[in-house]
DNA sequence: TTGACATATTCCCATATAGGAATATATAGT
DNA sequence: ACTATATATTCCTATATGGGAATATGTCAA
């Protein structure tokens, strides 16, 4: 079996840094093709291929506009990644304090160590 | 250009579904490659491969004990994913309110009309 | 209708899988 | 050394890219 396909889920969809970018900047307000094409220089027909993916995972909307076509982030898609790694929110913040308690407990020992020099 | 590889970045890694499965189980405590091919009904070599694109990205890390080798996740490593996810937090909220607005104004809209028929 | 503009699709190709089967490597115990 | 256990790697194959070039589709304007 290949990979997944990247319309599969928006997981896969946002694995490209390039449609990150997209997402990013169609996430403040909606913009037609021709606008991602220069703030990003990307080529014209990828971006359409890429707003493609964007738009089978629903991860955009699209509207018409004359013979234009705007397109927006829909964040409400994207909140199904926040959910999945804020799970380990709390995994993460145990490890910090892990390092953090290993580093202070490290510098009471090298004072101890410094006190029996001293004595 | 093919597909960036899984190993790539983070964002490429999670892209498919058993290696979030892994992750999950390996958040909690560190554990041997067999108790993963048990607990998630893999093929052995499967997980050794997933665990090692895994280990590439630095979202988990090893240790050995004896002949078995112990993962777990390496939580910190979730956290860019964490943030950018987080960056459309607002926008999503906001939608949630126009959605909310919108369902108001219909809801007051219909009483309106209502009020209208029964005069 | 014709032409210009905006966007989408198709074709081609090099690359990267993910899974299955078989095999290799590493370590513990006797 | 030999065996059993635990894990990793290799080989194979079908599939899915993402970029570039060329082309198709759709829409406005005169």
């Amino acid at each position: 079996m290949a990979r997944a396909a990247t319309t599969s889920d928006a997981f896969n969809a946002v694995a490209e840094p390039r449609r990150r970018e997209i997402l990013n900047y169609l996430a403040v307000a909606e913009r037609p093709v021709g606008d991602i094409v220069i703030a990003l220089r990307l080529e014209q027909p990828s971006v359409s291929k890429h707003l493609r993916v964007l738009r089978d995972v629903g991860l955009v909307h699209m509207r018409r506009q004359g013979r234009r076509k705007l397109y927006r982030t829909n964040a409400e898609a994207i909140r199904p990644l926040h959910e999945w790694t804020r799970e380990f929110e709390r995994f993460w913040q145990h490890q910090l304090n892990q390092v953090k308690e290993r580093a202070e407990a490290k510098m009471a020992e090298a004072s101890l160590t410094k006190d029996k020099e001293d004595s």
